[in-house]
Formats: structure tokens, C-alpha cells, sequence
DNA sequence: TCCTAATTGCAAACAGTTATCAATTAGGAA
DNA sequence: TTCCTAATTGATAACTGTTTGCAATTAGGA
């Protein structure tokens, strides 16, 4: 991969982010690039993702998010605000394994995102 | 809720399907009611799963899917040919509790999507 | 039977994302 | 260092899934 100058602004635009969208890292990435494409920025997103380097999360409902932290884990996502966070859900542990029995699904590397209110939010009617 | 012909239409279709997208709801009513509009399957889709008939299902990275199963459990979903189906996950009971206190997420009433591959698909490749 | 609010069909709008394509550029070969 | 070419970029159009605006239609109670 070539180490062009927009990929360096964007992998710099998601260090300093938490768990944004491909929008939130344009809008970062275009404040102090203004040439850069929004086009740009979904195809670096989507290669250093394949490459591993970041992970992609698909969130139900919402668009599209990136995370830094490659370690496995699971998310919360705040229906109302659509804040993001890491989640540790060890009660899942071998989980993989009842249900490639009972169910014939192969679900190794899923990742969750658990919806609701943050705490934030929960208060605010 | 007035009685249509669309709702009826409608719920008939989701009888008959599994897991459907809104899309294939549309396909299958248009099927024998071509006047049918796809706006208004999204309309009644909405309506009825609002007043709790049916279960909106946020997929993913993939279309919307409609469950006419009510009482609580999550679901797995084939990455390569999409289908969707239902699993109870009994080692998730009292999540929630620990979730609030750890990360102050009230997560009452979330659902699960599980990605992998189904029993057909893992084989394919 | 009449009335009106609810519902419909259509088309346009929308959000998020991907594809097309000509112009530019990184980085190795000469 | 210069040149070459494949990789990358920016602009824009296209695409999928979904919602909305609006005028025309309709269910179902008065």
C-alpha cells in the first residue's frame, strides 16, 4: 500500500476520534485537508480495515463505525445520542461452540453491539 | 388503525415469509396486488412493528428484516447468503444488570444479531 | 349516505456507501 | 536523479434502503 499523505491525516483523524463514522473522519480529516474526497476517505477506511488494522464495525441501524482497538470485544451503542463504547461480555465465552452445534452456524470472530440508553441519555426524558 | 386491504396483504406475507427485508414483503404482496406501493410497505411495516404486532430487525450491514416471533430472543445471521434465524441466548439472562452498573448502559429489551456462516454457506468455499 | 381523518400511490428526497474515470503521485528501476 | 507505471486520488454519478410531501382515495363512524 502506498503511504500517501491522505492516509496518514485520516489514521491520525482516528486516533483522535472515538469510534466515529467514515463522516466524522472526513469532517476531522477535511478541517485541516480541505482537498480531501469523502470517496478517499471510505476507500482507506475499507483497505486498512481488510489490512487489519483497524476493525469496521456495522452497527444496526446506524452508519458504519471504526475502532482502533483490535482486541476482541463487543459494543454498546446509546439509541438516542449514538455514542459508542468497548464492552468486555466474557459470559459469551465458548459460545461458539453450542451454537455451531445446535444451530449449524459458524460464528467465529462475531462481534455484538448491544443497544440502549447511556447514562447520559437515560435521564434526559 | 384502519383495516386495509394493504395491511392485510401484508400481514399475510409476513406469515408466509421468514425473516423477511421489507423488500421481499413488497415482492411477495405485489405478487397478487401489483398496485401495491413500496412506500406503503415501509409505512405499514413501521406502523405495526411501532405497536408491537411484529419485531423491527436492524441487521448489520444489511436491509432491515421483519419477525413475527414476539417473545424475546436474538438471531443469527448468514453473512454469505443472508438468511436470519432465531436463537435464545440463556448465558445473556441478567446482563443488563451488570452492564448498568459497569458502564451505566440500560441496555432493557436489546437484541442480538450473531454474524457467521450458516450450515449451507460454511461448506460453499 | 355523508364526512373526515387515515391511508394510499407516486415521485422526489434522503443517508450511507460504492463505482467510474481521468488526472495525479509514490516509490522502485535505470 | 530522472523516469516509469501501477496505485491512488478527486469529482461525480450511481446505487441501496428508506422516508417524505402531496394530491387522490378510502374506511368506517355519525
Amino acid at each position: 500500500m502506498k503511504n500517501t499523505i491522505q492516509k496518514t491525516a485520516i489514521m491520525n483523524a482516528l486516533m483522535s476520534l472515538d469510534h466515529p463514522t467514515a463522516d466524522e473522519v472526513y469532517e476531522c480529516v477535511h478541517s485541516e485537508f480541505p482537498s480531501i474526497s469523502k470517496a478517499t476517505v471510505y476507500r482507506i477506511l475499507n483497505r486498512i480495515s481488510e489490512e487489519g488494522e483497524i476493525l469496521h464495525l456495522q452497527i444496526p441501524g446506524g452508519a458504519d463505525r471504526f475502532d482502533t482497538t483490535l482486541c476482541a470485544h463487543h459494543h454498546l451503542r446509546c439509541n438516542k445520542c449514538g455514542k459508542v463504547c468497548d464492552v468486555d461480555v466474557p459470559e459469551l465465552d465458548g459460545i461458539e461452540k453450542r451454537i455451531k452445534e445446535e444451530n449449524g452456524f459458524s460464528i467465529g470472530g462475531y462481534r455484538l453491539v448491544f443497544s440502549g440508553l447511556c447514562s447520559d441519555c437515560v435521564f434526559k426524558k
